[in-house]
DNA sequence: GAATTGAATTAGCAGATGCTAATGAATTAG
DNA sequence: CTAATTCATTAGCATCTGCTAATTCAATTC
C-alpha cells in the first residue's frame, strides 16, 4: 500500500527512526540554538550528512532555522511531535497505567 | 554512527515508521486477536509480506502471538510502546500544555 | 491418504536510504 | 583582493527495505 502524500505520522516517525538523525534532533533540542558546524563536531559524520539530516527534520516540522551571517542556527520545533502524540493517544492504551502515577507530576505543575 | 545493538527507541520507531506495518499494528490493536489470514485480507500485500511485518513487530515487542491449530493469532502488546513514551516524555516538552487538560481525565480515573 | 488451508521462510529484485567526497555560493577575516 | 569558514547540494556508492513468488511444514477436511 503506497501513500500518495505520506501521512504526518509516517513523516515524523521516519525522521526520528534513524539514530543519527534522532541524535541530531536531540542535540538541537538541548541547545536552544545551534549551528551546523557545531552539530557536525563530534557527530561522527560529515557536515554534508548533517545538513541532509537537518533537511529531513525540517521537512518533518521538527526543527526551524535562522540564518545569521554565514551561520545557520537551528532550533527544535517540538510542536512537530504532535502527530506522534496524537497517534499514541489513540493506540497507546496503556497510558491509563501511567496516569495513575501522574498525580505527583500534576502537583508539581500546579501545587 | 552505527549502533551495535540498536536502541529500543530505534527499534520501535523503525517498526512503526513503515505505513503498511503500522497499519498492521493498528489492525491487530483494534481486534483483540486476529489471524494472519484475516490480516492479509484487504491489506493489499501478500501473506508473506504480512508475516514479515509481524516478525518485525514481534521483535520490537509490539505484538505477541498464540498458535491454535493451524492458525496463529496475534494480539497487540502496547507495553512495547513504552520506549516511545519515555522518549517523548523527555523530548516532547510541549506535553506541558496537554497536562493542563489532564485534570479532568484524572478525576475520571479516581473521582 | 490426498487435497486444502494457514503460516513462516527464502531468494531475488527494484527502489529507498545514509554516507562520503566534491563542488559551489555566500559571508567574514587577513 | 585573497584566503578561509560556513552551509547546502549533488553524484555516486554500498547497504538496507519491502515486496513478490515460490517453497516448505503443519494441521484440517474430504
Amino acid at each position: 500500500m503506497i501513500e500518495a502524500t505520506p501521512n504526518p505520522v509516517t513523516t515524523v516517525m521516519r525522521a526520528l527512526a534513524d539514530p543519527t538523525r534522532r541524535a541530531v534532533f536531540e542535540r538541537v533540542f538541548e541547545s536552544k540554538e545551534i549551528s551546523v558546524a557545531e552539530l557536525t563536531r563530534g557527530s561522527g559524520v560529515t557536515q554534508g550528512a548533517i545538513s541532509q539530516h537537518l533537511k529531513s527534520l525540517k521537512q518533518a516540522g521538527l526543527v526551524a532555522e535562522r540564518a545569521e551571517g554565514r551561520n545557520v542556527y537551528y532550533r527544535a520545533a517540538p510542536q512537530g511531535l504532535e502527530p506522534l502524540v496524537t497517534w499514541m493517544d489513540h493506540y497507546g492504551l496503556f497510558w491509563r497505567e501511567r496516569f495513575q502515577n501522574l498525580r505527583d507530576l500534576l502537583k508539581e505543575i500546579d501545587p
